[in-house]
DNA sequence: CCTGGATAGTTACGTTTGAAACCAAAGTCA
DNA sequence: TGACTTTGGTTTCAAACGTAACTATCCAGG
């Protein structure tokens, strides 16, 4: 047996490559990082931008706070994307008659147009990182992915 | 058929909530933050310093560039948190004699004793998070997820 | 040797970030 | 009606970040 192992650190098996908040994180930046390539260069928008005009071409008219929830983002990180692709012409603001704190926000002609681009080279993308897959992995992927969100929600560590 | 629609966004099947990207980045962000809450408030480090940690307790003597290698960090990144340790008693400088500019970081008794109480909860996290999927998914898991940071390295967009 | 790259690591600097404070418009309730 | 709270959104401020510049050492080729 080894000599006095007290204080060095124990035998624990913990691989980070095999840790998987490790490999989601560094998976999910390359990931990021590849598609980022694609738009942000070229169109000169980052990631926060590019959820929310996703998010709006899904909904032709939204609200920040829904943007934000739709798109997991906070609302401080909403309102940044917004001013920018609003100051950029992209998107206007439709104030709400009936709540004058919120404002719908639409895509302006420019802006559709912008994301009438880049949406099928986002597509395409994706397209070539799943014909990666095979058809079961990439079901069980997502359906992994789904309890991991879930279910991790839920584990807020209780109380020693 | 609808009316012109020359303009407004293509019904472009581009659902956020269905997006790989998006998906992989919102999955690892909630297990990332599910698992930095069990370390950050209570051992006050945060992810950098984790990841060093981690890899330290994994290769006792390791230097800075192969830490950077190890958990995907800059040099920048690692350095700081490596000073950060340093700076707490965590982690020490052992100098290569044969090459002065690096030198081999070694985890500090206290660090070790640190390490040993953080090693075990995070594999306690992990394990509840894996235990929510079945061992084929899990299994699925890991190799799509090494597919995707293969792969997708590659994926260097052609040029046009 | 010694001169011109490389390489490990740090520092400087401008940008991005999130928590908390803030503002204005809605709701609540008495 | 008029306080008090809540809510959508913005601003402030300090921390975290990455790129690029820098320092110090090492390694070739001449």
């Amino acid at each position: 047996m080894p000599a006095t192992d007290a204080v060095s650190p124990e035998r624990t098996p913990l691989k980070l490559a095999a840790f998987l908040p490790y490999r989601l994180n560094v998976a999910a930046a390359i990931v990021s990082d590849g598609l980022a390539r694609i738009y942000s260069r070229r169109f000169g928008i980052g990631v926060p931008e590019w959820r929310v005009l996703a998010t709006m071409g899904e909904f032709q008219s939204i609200t920040g706070k829904a943007i934000g929830l739709h798109s997991h983002m906070g609302k401080v990180k909403v309102s940044r994307a917004v001013a920018s692709l609003e100051a950029r012409g992209l998107i206007r603001r439709s104030p709400n008659e009936d709540d004058m704190r919120e404002a719908f926000l639409v895509l302006t002609p420019e802006g559709a147009r912008l994301y009438g681009e880049i949406a099928p080279l986002a597509l395409a993308y994706v397209e070539r990182l799943e014909s990666t897959l095979s058809p079961s992995e990439l079901e069980t992927l997502n359906a992994v992915l789904e309890k991991l969100m879930r279910r991790t929600q839920e584990l807020d560590d209780p109380p020693a």
